[in-house]
DNA sequence: CTCCCGATAT
DNA sequence: ATATCAGGAG
């Protein structure tokens, strides 16, 4: 079944009284450290990227630092956090090119982020959104579930759910909205056991109606 | 599509 | 035991 543009409007409306006052769970000090915590964050848990990145920044704090102590100790360092190979081997990389052409800064046009490698287009929009205020939406695993639960944007990949999310939310409400549906996610629309009964959106929830008429 | 991957919740 | 965790590259 369609769900009406009124419907979606309502969603909104309810998440944001919900999690107005909700930001990032992870934790940073400048546009750097931001970039390297949600390069971390894939596959990963923020309380555990956050205790990574307080380790990792109190021994190496600029990109020059990074570089320096090398990818094996770098490995070393973030190995908790998993992917451990790949995402020494990205920030490493991406550190070396913030050095030698950015100046040791991380730049805020949105292509040049998403150039820089381990930078994908939900670490961009991250970034981009967050740190230099552009409007983003970030589709991270909470919200292209809670997005289709919802079937407030459906999509088979986070690049569809992100299109339709920006035609179903206002530019102005993007940034915000992102950490909406995060925070709705890890709170109450858990991916293996959602708090449907605790949900004050089931009234509207596609998902919690089919759920209901089976049983 | 597969691979990368340790920590944690269920 | 296994699904999941603020994904991205080949």
């Amino acid at each position: 079944m369609r769900i009406t543009k009124k419907i979606k409007d309502e969603m909104i409306r309810r998440l944001e009284i919900l999690y107005h006052d909700t930001k990032s769970a992870l934790n940073f000090n400048n546009p750097f450290e931001l970039l390297v915590a949600v390069i971390l964050s894939a596959q990963c848990t923020d309380v555990r990227v956050n205790i990574t990145t307080q380790r990792l920044f109190k021994k190496a704090p600029t990109p020059h630092d990074i570089v320096n102590i090398g990818i094996t100790d770098l490995e070393l360092e973030i190995k908790d956090c998993g992917l451990f190979r790949n995402k020494a081997k990205n920030i490493f990389s991406t550190c070396k090119i913030l050095c030698d052409k950015y100046n040791g800064q991380v730049p805020s046009d949105y292509n040049e982020l998403l150039a820089l490698p381990g930078v994908g287009r939900k670490t961009a929009n991250v970034v981009s959104s967050i740190a230099f205020n552009r409007p983003a939406i970030a589709v991270d695993t909470h919200v292209f579930r809670v997005s289709n639960r919802l079937k407030l944007a459906i999509g088979k990949t986070p690049d569809e759910v992100e299109k339709k999310l920006q035609k179903a939310i206002p530019r102005e409400k993007w940034s915000n909205a992102h950490h909406w549906l995060i925070w709705h996610g890890r709170k109450i629309c858990k991916a293996r056991q959602p708090l449907c009964e605790e949900c004050s959106l089931k009234d509207l929830c596609p998902s919690f109606m089919e759920r209901q008429s089976q049983d």
